[in-house]
DNA sequence: ACCACTACATAGTAATACGAAGTAGTGGAT
DNA sequence: ATCCACTACTTCGTATTACTATGTAGTGGT
């Protein structure tokens, strides 16, 4: 439908990713068919798994493997509270940006 | 006052420079300002000449040298067919990625 | 003579999403 | 029994983009 969002998803993805995890223990692959039933369509598993691998790097999330019945092992993210002062931040710069945004495009001031 | 931008920004600068120059003939040093101004306070020169440089190569923007009174000629820019109609698909990216994050936020369906 | 402001240019860097490919477990169809 | 679809994770390399840093140069005021 629409084209390459790519580049302007570069920032968001990852607190995305954040909010969803937020909403509840869940993981990579649920993740990436949330995102895209959400209407990143085109967002795949390589791309949530490498967001994942950052969070966990940067200490922003609590892992558990847990069984499966339908499938391998799935590994469980949870937000600590650094994740959730991320995710603070995370909406603090998306309100930010898309407030200045809709005032270029309204030609505000 | 807020941190870091610089990411979220990817792919919504040069959507928002497309803009500015759709309002008028403009260059450089003022589509700076204009950026400045509106709040992406941190945005430098370096950062909107790669841009419209990246435009002119995908034959965007028409280009104007003109002497100034004011300091050294200023090199003017113009948005084509070419340049509105990715002006147009912009707007629409950023229409759908905005209501898609709302989307998540608010938590709908 | 110096400095501030205006104005443009560009080489190198960091961060991020994506493409591609591989590994592995489960269960149903042939 | 074999194959395939689906589930599920991992990792390497690539493209794109904004930013850093630095340099050049014109004008006008003190």
């Amino acid at each position: 439908m629409l084209e390459n969002l790519t580049e302007m998803l570069k920032g968001v993805l990852e607190g995305c990713v954040l909010e969803i995890i937020s909403r509840g223990e869940t993981y990579g692959y649920e993740i990436t068919r949330r995102l895209n039933t959400l209407g990143f369509t085109d967002v795949v598993e390589g791309t949530v798994y490498t967001i994942l691998v950052r969070l966990e790097k940067n200490k922003l999330v609590d892992t558990e493997k847990k069984p499966s019945d339908m499938g391998p092992p799935r590994k469980f993210y949870l937000l600590n509270d650094s994740g959730r002062r991320e995710l603070v931040k995370f909406w603090e710069k998306w309100e930010f940006i898309s407030s200045k945004i809709y005032e270029l495009k309204e030609n505000i001031q």
